[in-house]
DNA sequence: CGGCCGATCCACT
DNA sequence: GTGGATCGGCCGA
C-alpha cells in the first residue's frame, strides 16, 4: 500500500483533512518493529485564528516552529510530563495547521502494541486517547519533525471509504481555555 | 533563573 | 469523581 501523496497534507482546509484521516491507516517502523492501525479519532487545530492551537495569534516558539513547516511532517510534544501527543502538520509553509491523532484501532503488529501498552488483552478502547496512540506506535519526542513520506511513520489509504454517516462530529477535548473556540465542531470519531 | 502548567492517563474511592 | 504522576516549554523578573 502506498503512502498518502504530499497533496493530501498541503490542502488548506485542516478540518476537512481531519475528517479525511478517519479510516486511513497509520503505520510505524520504530526500533525495527512494524505495526499499523486504522485512525478512528482526530481533532483539527486551525492555526493562528484558533484559540486552542499552540500557534494561536501567530505564536512562534522553539516548540511550535515545526507547525509552520510545509504539511506532511510530524509534530510531537510532551503533555503533562508524561504523554507524547502526535500531530500531523498540514497546509503550506508558514500556515501552522495540524491534526491531532486521538484514537486508532490496531491492525498489524498487535503483539508489539500489546507489549508497549502493557496489556494482556487489547480491548476496544485500549487505543482511544492521544497518549495511548503514541505509546502503541512507540512515538516519542525523538519522532518530532519527521517527514510522513519516509519509512519511520507514515499514513496510507485504508481498506474502505468512510461515509459521512459513519462519523461522529463533536467539540474538542481538554481545551477549556480556548473559550468560544472550544465549541467548534473539530473532532471526528468513527462510529462503532 | 524560578515557578507554573498542560491538546492525559490511571488507580483509587 | 478525584487526584497524583512528571517534565519540557514558556514567561516574567
Amino acid at each position: 500500500m502506498s503512502k498518502l501523496p504530499a497533496d493530501f497534507y498541503l490542502r488548506s482546509d485542516v478540518v476537512q483533512i481531519s475528517r479525511d484521516l478517519i479510516g486511513k491507516r497509520i503505520c510505524s517502523r520504530i526500533n525495527g518493529e512494524y505495526c499499523s492501525a486504522i485512525i478512528t479519532e482526530t481533532e483539527a487545530y486551525a492555526g493562528v485564528e484558533d484559540k486552542a492551537s499552540h500557534a494561536y495569534g501567530g505564536k512562534r516558539t522553539k516548540r511550535t516552529e515545526i507547525m509552520y513547516a510545509k504539511g506532511g511532517v510530524t509534530y510531537v510534544y510532551l503533555c503533562y510530563g508524561i504523554h507524547y501527543l502526535f500531530n500531523v502538520v498540514t497546509n503550506q509553509e508558514d500556515i501552522p495547521h495540524a491534526v491531532l491523532i486521538r484514537g486508532i484501532k490496531a491492525e498489524e503488529g498487535i503483539a508489539t502494541i500489546q507489549r508497549r501498552r502493557k496489556l494482556n488483552l487489547l480491548k476496544k478502547d485500549s487505543l482511544s486517547g492521544p497518549g495511548k496512540v503514541s505509546q502503541a506506535l512507540a512515538i516519542t519526542l525523538a519522532h518530532n519533525k519527521l517527514s510522513l513520506h519516509e519509512d519511520k511513520i507514515w499514513i496510507e489509504e485504508g481498506n474502505t471509504q468512510i461515509d459521512d454517516s459513519e462519523i461522529l462530529i463533536s467539540s474538542r477535548i481538554g481545551i477549556d481555555y480556548a473559550e468560544e473556540d472550544a465549541l467548534l465542531p473539530y473532532r471526528f470519531q468513527l462510529k462503532e
